[in-house]
RNA sequence: GGGCACUUAGCUCAGCUGGUUAGAGCGACACGUUUACACCGUGUAGGUCGGGGGUUCGAAUCCCUCAGUGCCCACCA
């Protein structure tokens, strides 16, 4: 029970008009999903017009970015639908690999549990039910939204759908040389212990020290008699100077008269562990301007001199291992974290080899997901060769074959596309695809050694087919042993436009068999040509008509659809790709969690309604511009938009409620005043319709505000009370009309009204979107 | 270092394929309870459209330049 105060007589009038007066917003989402008006129909003679949802990461309810972006696509969906089109709004979830296990991690801490005290069984069942959980209430979101999606082709990137689509992509990247396997020096996040892209770091300003460290040449430390000759070298990571393989110093470095000879290094190295005397080579990749003009060479802790390595023949030392801890080469230091070391490893070096020490700022690559600091090293790790599949993509792009909004993005991919790395598809994760390669023995599993780079580069760097593994989805039989590796979440997500659709050759499943990947179906995965086509029932809806995204994952989601699209099916996965811009706090970050700087959905809806919020996010979707929010503006906006719906209503009452006895008359636009506002309602229809085509949703909800408030109901109502019966059939063309074009936006407002004008019980959502005859 | 945006009323932002007195919401101020609506109406104040230069009959809109802000990419020993 909920005791409210009202100010005044009328408060309380307002209120039970509100609530009792109107449908409640679940009332009329039951009406449209008992008409059935949501679900593709692929065997009507429509024309079919297709809208992907992206799919939201399972780590948590939606946020406002997932509001605006769901707005708009429901938008969009029910415009084509008013004019007629077959709307396939498909809707679905990602499992999202790190993200989900960074989420599911945080829970299993509260209840004193972790991935090692359960085991992989135990983890994956208590995972399923967390996904299921977290789920739910991203089901419940979107209906509060309203969206009208097909729901009873919803995907999750885990079922067997996308997991066959996975499969084929993976077989057929593999039978045609793109994927390799080897270690080669990677970006890995200790925390979340995977290799991670270069794509899902970011660089945090850090003030450091800068160590000037003196190798001495040809004088072992060792023997007490160091001699003069030395080499400085400008490092902020004295930490793997336990891993150093040789100095490199620039051509027109003064410490070029070095090269050749030897160095040392100086610090105790552990006793069994290796040599401590490192060659002078000269390189040109060494920064002459940066520090002293040498560098220590580290190749297995820095992708530079990882390269350098290579190129030289180095043997590769890790003294920092896959926790971020150091290991045994550390000797003393073994097993202390990388920041203690670095401190302690000063210290060793002691004023007998520390130059002298700077203050330096400069950017640390931390891990997107949980800030942890990067340390690059040698993992053995899938890859796809990127190069053709960039190709493909850059030339549909460059033809113009898909239309960008705003259209500047086709460069800036293009520009990305162009300086393509090979993609690291393996991750160190539980929750994803299992890399559906199959080994004969464990030994094969595992073969990273500390050879040198050259060697590994030859045993095993090529693309192509390895000996001896095979790639399936089930086991090829008794003794095999399947990858332990998961694929990169991007993997999947790259190949939903496919997926959903029910590529390669597999009928897609109904809802019920969704949250358990099932075997049942599963076939050899053996198409019988190389570009097997989608499912023949949803196949005309192929490519999408419409897909959506924040700019900020272009190159983790966007471009890899492309690209994989374009090769596995020779044509591009979507005709328009819109980037909304990305809604920041007023200081102009990012909403995050950990900032608190979020604004809940669910508190806009519940204070002002989902017309009215749907209205508010309009107007911040101009496309790829971002907007400065806090909740007082918000809140400012949606009250704004919700005494609009309020005004609406009354609207209504006045014209259909209030309705003059006698009133049947006939349509006609005989008075100045009614030729007007037909005037002014085609200019309305001319200009809304023409911005929903350019998805200017800010300006279409503009436009209709002001028809609607300044124009209809100041102008027109109040002139039209001196003459209300004549004017009544005209009042309500204008307002049936205003409904129909607020539709999209305010859904369930406008329905409301709508079902005033007759007693049939149709859906104003299959009426039709007005055409202006010239 | 490379690229892309942005800078318009007190605040948050539209408008920018050049063309009538530059708009909205909120905020401020003054009136008003005239039965659709006070979650309202009527009206007022508030802008040399970041600075400078140019093209043009005409520039917030196109070009150049300077300054500031933000974002993306690369590098960061």
């Amino acid at each position: 029970m909920i005791y409210t105060c009202y100010n005044s007589s009328r408060e309380r009038k307002m209120d039970r008009e509100n609530n009792h007066n109107f449908k409640s917003q679940k009332e009329i989402y039951n009406f449209w999903q008992k008409l059935k008006i949501f679900p593709a129909n692929s065997k009507t003679n429509k024309p079919k017009y297709s809208i992907l949802l992206p799919p939201p990461n399972l780590t948590g309810e939606l946020h406002l970015g997932h509001a605006m972006q769901h707005s708009i696509l429901d938008a969009i969906a029910r415009y084509k639908r008013l004019q007629g089109f077959d709307v396939l709004l498909l809707p679905g979830v990602d499992h999202a690999g790190i993200a989900f296990e960074e989420t599911f991690d945080r829970e299993l801490k509260k209840q004193n549990l972790s991935k090692t005290k359960l085991g992989m069984d135990q983890w994956l069942k208590k995972a399923w039910e967390f996904k299921d959980q977290i789920y739910k209430s991203v089901s419940v979101s979107w209906r509060m939204m309203g969206l009208c999606a097909d729901w009873g082709r919803e995907v999750f990137t885990l079922d067997e759908g996308p997991r066959q689509a996975v499969f084929h992509a993976f077989k057929t990247f593999y039978e045609d040389g793109f994927i390799y396997k080897g270690p080669y020096i990677v970006q890995w996040c200790p925390r979340c212990n995977t290799a991670i892209e270069d794509v899902e770091m970011e660089y945090e300003e850090r003030k450091e020290k800068l160590y000037y460290v003196k190798y001495f040449l040809d004088q072992h430390p060792a023997s007490g008699k160091s001699g003069t000759e030395h080499i400085v070298v400008a490092t902020a990571r004295t930490e793997t100077i336990f891993a150093d393989v040789a100095i490199a110093v620039h051509p027109a470095s003064p410490f070029k008269k070095y090269v050749g000879r030897t160095a040392y290094i100086p610090v105790p190295l552990s006793p069994k562990g290796r040599q401590d005397h490192l060659g002078v080579i000269a390189d040109e990749r060494v920064d002459k301007n940066f520090g002293t003009g040498a560098l220590k060479i580290t190749p297995g802790h820095d992708a530079l001199d990882y390269k350098i390595g290579l190129d030289n023949n180095l043997p590769i030392y890790h003294a920092v291992d896959k926790s971020g801890r150091m290991t045994e080469l550390a000797g003393e230091l073994k097993g202390l974290k990388v920041e203690e070391a670095r401190v302690k490893a000063a210290e060793l070096l002691g004023e007998t080899y520390i130059e002298k020490t700077e203050e330096y700022i400069h950017s640390v690559p931390v891990c997107e997901r949980c800030k942890t600091v990067i340390e690059p090293l040698i993992s053995e790790e899938w890859f796809v060769k990127m190069d053709d599949l960039a190709k493909g993509a850059i030339k549909e792009i460059k033809a113009g074959m898909i239309n960008f909004l705003p259209k500047n993005y086709s460069k800036i991919l293009v520009d990305w596309l162009e300086n393509i790395h090979d993609w690291c598809i393996s991750r160190s994760l539980w929750w994803g695809h299992r890399i559906p390669v199959w080994y004969p023995s464990t030994s094969l599993r595992t073969s990273l050694s500390t050879r040198s780079a050259r060697s590994l580069q030859q045993s095993s760097g090529q693309a192509g087919q390895v000996a001896g593994i095979k790639v399936s989805m089930e086991s090829p039989g008794p003794g095999w042993i399947q990858d332990d590796q998961v694929l990169d979440t991007w993997f999947s997500s790259g190949l939903w436009p496919l997926s959903t659709l029910g590529w390669p050759h597999f009928v897609l499943q109904s809802r019920t068999s969704r949250g358990k990947p099932s075997i049942a179906l599963a076939t050899e995965g053996k198409p019988s040509d190389k570009k097997p086509s989608l499912d023949p029932d949803l196949e005309k809806y192929f490519p999408w008509d419409f897909e959506i995204s924040a700019p900020e994952i272009k190159y983790l989601w966007i471009a890899r659809m492309i690209m994989l699209s374009v090769y596995l099916t020779g044509q591009i996965p979507f005709k328009t790709m819109f980037f909304h811009g990305m809604l920041r706090d007023l200081q102009g970050r990012k909403f995050s969690k950990s900032l608190g700087n979020g604004i809940e959905p669910a508190y806009l809806i519940n204070t002002w309604g989902i017309d009215a919020t749907r209205m508010t996010l309009y107007s911040y979707s101009v496309p790829g511009r971002d907007g400065r929010v806090s909740k007082e503006l918000f809140d400012e906006r949606s009250k704004n938009f919700r005494n609009f719906a309020t005004k609406i209503k009354n609207i209504a009452k006045f014209v259909l409620d209030l309705k003059p006895e006698n009133s049947i008359q006939k349509l006609e636009f005989n008075h100045k005043d009614d030729r007007w506002i037909k005037l002014q309602l085609e200019k309305t229809i001319k200009k809304t319709t023409n911005d929903l085509e350019q998805v200017n949703l800010h300006l279409a909800t503009e436009e209709i505000y002001n028809f609607v408030w300044h124009e209809f109901a100041d102008i027109y109502i109040e002139k039209s009370k001196k003459r209300r019966l004549e004017a009544q059939p005209v009042l309500e063309y204008i307002l049936k009309n205003i409904l129909i074009l607020l539709h999209p936006f305010m859904p369930f407002l406008t329905e409301e009204i709508y079902q005033r004008f007759n007693n049939k019980q149709k859906s104003i959502l299959l009426d039709k979107w007005p055409v202006l005859n010239n």
